[in-house]
Order: structure tokens, then C-alpha cells, then sequence
DNA sequence: TCCCCTGGCACATTTGAATCGC
DNA sequence: AGCGATTCAAATGTGCCAGGGG
């Protein structure tokens, strides 16, 4: 559930908020105006209100140290932390209210990318989407007071390029270019998930986006790597960071990486172009900078060939997408929105404990920044069949705390393409997981049958059936009812429709783990088969 | 041949248990 | 017995590199 409606994100009002890495949505709409920015639905409750909550972005000149680079994440098979890590301040929010933070990593667009002539250029069309999954952060739930004390560290997130991650680790392709999102959910007894006043904010920075790797491609960045990351301190010690290579290797001459030749090489040969690379990066990169991204569209020139260091402008405003979203309507627009899309579903698994969630960054989105009130007419799909169980624990949920084996869980959303989910590219299945505390989750999957018999995610398009019992099912090829955009009238779908397709396994999950019985450190441990249903009580941190 | 990925390596940091003293 | 500080080993996180596969 939390899923669908974290991925209704795309079919909800986003604002693009600028300056000081910080979700302002009152500055945003002093800056936007009002022909973008529509004031703020009064409230009776204004400082409970999610839209209040700001988030700034920590070390955001680091980050934009490595943004104007061109950042690339490693992503490795047991999965690799990010580094810059992704770290918030939070204000703004309500201190008694509880909520949820988590982090998902959308593609940034439909393209591949290669790393040539030292800049990096589109090599042609993205590969199937890998399976959606969220972070959770560990402290998931907590109260507005717990956020805002400190630092939000979502240091302990990983990245993976192994289809068949057990450990819940996000999914991404290598060479691809991804954009973390930052999910503000608020949820209390009163407000929690399915309940019909779930709101929800999703803030992105544009710093963040990144390009995974198997291996560094830009020199840059590795030494950017080498001399920010604690971790990497062995490998400081020369200008070049090399010395180290030549302690190794017993050799009395500083060696020369692989990569460094290339760089040098590549930057000695092309120096005209590098040049002109680098006003790429100044000139119009920074035209199409952030509103391409923002207004839904992928980052990517449409030229194949163009260097995508123009998503890396060198320096700009940091600008964020900020969406909020709050359903203020009763949950009818949430179940109409959701089931239009699916309603032939092949009711087929009982793995009805993934959350789908299908958000976009349409464009029309842009235009309406923000509008919690209205936004009920066209909800997007964020329920799935949540209501069962969401309706029977509610109420019960006073022991999440206790009941340890609800550590952690996961579940499956959609997630398409910023755009191209009119294109008819499937839409990821989400996983998210909650790490070694959460205690609340929106559904609950039954360990052996949910996950184990899991279609596959990666190619994941949800029939209509299936979303709402939370079933990735296999994609469709293209379909023209599947996104926001392309259904955006009053039942958004979010969700390519296949009626029929086959289940797959989402993955080869070993044996799941079961509560209580995995080491805390032990990385399966994060992702508890099990989703507790929506509507949990929550418990304080 | 090229590009990309994997696994192993050494080093640094982090974590947590064990120990000690108060 | 309880608490805090310290120590130390294990676990974890890094980038680098050789080698392999497509």
C-alpha cells in the first residue's frame, strides 16, 4: 500500500522547489507564484501538516562536488553503500506525529549510458527496469520529534545489480542513470496506512542522481571518492592516490591506474573536447537541467550521442522535485484509482503483500505543485488489496515493538519510468524494505508463499488483479492504459495493464528469514518476508 | 578486441563483546 | 549488581586489479 502510494507520487502534484537543497514548498510557491504553485490548502491542523515538513539536503556542496562531476555509484552483487551517503535535516514536522522515511531510486530516464572521450554518453536504450524496492529507514516509525533532532542518515542503503538480491538491497542497472527520492509518510494511529488521511510527501534532490557502476569510469570521481569516504583513506596518501598501487605492487615507481592512462589520455587527446565538454556542463546542460527532470522528462538529450554531462550541471540552484500528497478523500478514490487500472486482475497468487506503486514525474505535475485537496479526484494507485488486512490490524498494532518478528519487511511497487510508461516501458516492481526496527508496515506477506513463489520484479508490470493483492506480475511489452500520463483524467493509472500475463518469481529468495530468528547484523535481516498490514499501530522509537 | 563484470586483495573504519575499575 | 570507560578482535566498507565472459 505504501508502495502505491509513494509511486502515486508521479500522478500527485509535485512542485520543484529551488534554492538551498531545501524542500520549502512556501518558498517554492513564493518563487513559483501562484500559476505554478497554488497556495496552500488551509488546514485546521497546519502544523501537522506534511507539507510544512522541509527537508535540507546534508553535505549537499559535497554532493554537488560529485554532481558536477557526474556521480557514479558502485554497485556490486552484495550490494555497496552510497557514498556521498544520503543524509537529511528535517524540520517542520508535527513532533508527536509519527512518520516514515524511506528512499527509493527511480531511473532517471530510459537510457544506457558508456563512458567515452571522458564524459559519459548515451549508448543506447536502458535495459528492463530491475525490481523496485524501497529503504526504509531503520527508525521507521518515528516521531516528528525523533526526525528532526538529528540527522536523517540513510547511510546503511545499498545498491545492487544482482536480480536476485535476498537481502533487499535496491536493484539497479549498471551503467544506468538512477535518482534517489526521499519519502516523508506520515502515519499514526489516526493517520497510518490505508487510513483515508494518509499523507505523504516525496522530496528529490537533483544532486543525487548518480550513474551506477561496476567500476569507477571517471578518474574524478574516484578520487573525489578517495578523499571524502573515511573508508577509502588506505587509498589515500599521493595526489594521484596511486601510491598505494605501487606499495603493492613492490615497485619503486609511482603506478599508474588503468583508469588514471585513460583519463590522461583521454583528456590529453581531447582536450578540445574536453573543453567543450566542459562547456557543456556551464552552457546548456544547465538549460536542461532540472526541469527536463522535473517536469517528468528524462535528463537524457534526445541525441543518442550527446554527452549526458549535461545532467551534471556544474553549478546550479539545487532544485528538488517536491511532491505532497494527502488523501483527504475517503479511501473510494484510492480503490477506484488503483482497481480501474487493475481490475482484470488474474487473481491468481495469494502474494498479495507487495505494495505496486507506478509514480511518474509527469509533467503536469509541474503545474500543479501542490494541491492536497484536490487531488482526490484523480488519486493515484496506491492501495492495493491493503484494505483486508489493513482493516483487521489495525488495532493490534500496539506490540509492533514487541513483536520483534515484524522487523523487517519488504514489498513490491511499481515503478516506472519518469515518462516513458506512456512509451509503453513497463513499470518496476518496488521493493521496499524495512529495516531491522520497523515495526509497521503496509501489508504483510506470507513468508513462504509471498515471497517465496515471488514473480519476478525486475520486468515487473502489474495486472490489475495483481496490484491489488500487490503481485508483480510479468510486464507487458507496451501498453498504452499503463501510465499516468497517458490515463491521467480521473482514475490516473499508474500501472500497465496485462490482463493475463503469467506470474513469474519476482526472485530467488533462499529461505526468507523469519523474525526473530536472523542475527541483527546479519544483512537478510533487513528484509523480513513479512508486511504488516496498513493501519498498525505505531510505536515510538 | 572491447567492454563490462566478478572475485580477491589490502587497508581503514566501524561495531560489539569482553574486560576493568569505580 | 550496575554503570561507564577502555581494549581488542571481528565485521564491514573501500578502491584497485587481474581475469573472465559476452
Amino acid at each position: 500500500m505504501l508502495q502505491e502510494k509513494l509511486s502515486a507520487v508521479t500522478d500527485e502534484r509535485m512542485s520543484r522547489v529551488q534554492g538551498g537543497g531545501e524542500t520549502d514548498l512556501l518558498s517554492d510557491q513564493a518563487r513559483l507564484g501562484p500559476s505554478t504553485a497554488p497556495a496552500i490548502p488551509s488546514s485546521s491542523e497546519p502544523d501537522q501538516n506534511i507539507e510544512n515538513i522541509k527537508v535540507v539536503l546534508h553535505e549537499r556542496e559535497l554532493w554537488k562536488k560529485f554532481h558536477e562531476t557526474g556521480t557514479e555509484m558502485i554497485i556490486t552483487k552484495a550490494g555497496r553503500r552510497m557514498f556521498p551517503s544520503y543524509k537529511v535535516k528535517v524540520t517542520g514536522m508535527n513532533p508527536k506525529t509519527k512518520y516514515i522515511l524511506l528512499i527509493d531510486v527511480v531511473p532517471a530516464d530510459d537510457h544506457r549510458y558508456k563512458f567515452c572521450d571522458n564524459k559519459w554518453m548515451v549508448a543506447g536504450k536502458a535495459e528492463p527496469a530491475m525490481p523496485g524496492r524501497l529503504y526504509v529507514h531503520p527508525d521507521s516509525p518515528a516521531t516528528g520529534a525523533h526526525w528532526m533532532r538529528q540527522l536523517v542518515s540513510f547511510q546503511k542503503l545499498k545498491l545492487t545489480n544482482n536480480h536476485l538480491d535476498p537481502f533487499g538491497h535496491i536493484i539497479l542497472n549498471s551503467m544506468h542513470k538512477y535518482q534517489p527520492r526521499l519519502h516523508i509518510v506520515k502515519a499514526d494511529e489516526n493517520n497510518a496506512f490505508g487510513s483515508k488521511n494518509t499523507a505523504y510527501c516525496t522530496h528529490v534532490f537533483h544532486e543525487t542522481s548518480f550513474i551506477s557502476v561496476t567500476s569507477y569510469q571517471n578518474h574524478k570521481i574516484t578520487q573525489l571518492k578517495i578523499e571524502n569516504n573515511p573508508f577509502a583513506k588506505g587509498f589515500r596518501g599521493s595526489e594521484e592516490g596511486d601510491l598505494r598501487v605501487s606499495r603493492l605492487q613492490g615497485k619503486d615507481y609511482p603506478a599508474i591506474s588503468k583508469n588514471m592512462v585513460r583519463q590522461r589520455l583521454i583528456s590529453s587527446h581531447s582536450h578540445l573536447a574536453g573543453k567543450l565538454g566542459a562547456d557543456v556542463l556551464t552552457g546548456h546542460s544547465q538549460v536542461l537541467s532540472s526541469y527536463q527532470y522535473e517536469s517528468g522528462a528524462p535528463l537524457t538529450n534526445s541525441d543518442s550521442q550527446e554527452s549526458i554531462s549535461t545532467h551534471f550541471p556544474q553549478s546550479r540552484e539545487s532544485s528538488l522535485l517536491y511532491h505532497c500528497f494527502k488523501h483527504r478523500d475517503n479511501a473510494r478514490h484510492l480503490e477506484l484509482g488503483c482497481k480501474r487500472p487493475y481490475l482484470e486482475t488474474s487473481s491468481a497468487v495469494s502474494e498479495e503483500h507487495y505494495f505496486r506503486a507506478a509514480p511518474s514525474y509527469e509533467s503536469p505535475l509541474l503545474s500543479h505543485p501542490y494541491c492536497t485537496e484536490a487531488i482526490t479526484s484523480r488519486q493515484a494507485c496506491m492501495y492495493g488489496s491493503m484494505e483486508t488486512e489493513s482493516g483487521s490490524v489495525a488495532g493490534d498494532t500496539d506490540d509492533l515493538t514487541n513483536s520483534s518478528s515484524i522487523n523487517c519487511n519488504m514489498w513490491a511497487t511499481m515503478q516506472p519510468y519518469p515518462r516513458y510508461s506512456v512509451e509503453g516501458v513497463p513499470y518496476q516492481p518496488f521493493t521496499a524494505h524495512f529495516t531491522n526496527n520497523t515495526t509497521v508496515t503496509p501489508v504483510v506477506p506470507h513468508p513462504t508463499s509471498s515471497m517465496g513463489s515471488r514473480p519476478p520484479a525486475d520486468l515487473g508490470v502489474y495486472d490489475s488483479a495483481t496490484v491489488q493483492r500487490g503481485l508483480p506480475i510479468i510486464p507487458p511489452s507496451s501498453s498504452s492504459s499503463s501510465c499516468a500520463p497517458a490515463v491521467r483524467s480521473d482514475q490516473p493509472s499508474l500501472y500497465h495493464k496485462k490482463p493475463g500475463s503469467p506470474l513469474r518469481p519476482h526472485r530467488n529468495f533462499p529461505a526468507y528469514p523469519t523474525q526473530g530468528t536472523l542475527p541483527f547484523r546479519d544483512p537478510s535481516y533487513q528484509y523480513q518476508v513479512g508486511l504488516s498490514n496498513a493501519g498498525t499501530h505505531w510505536t515510538d522509537s
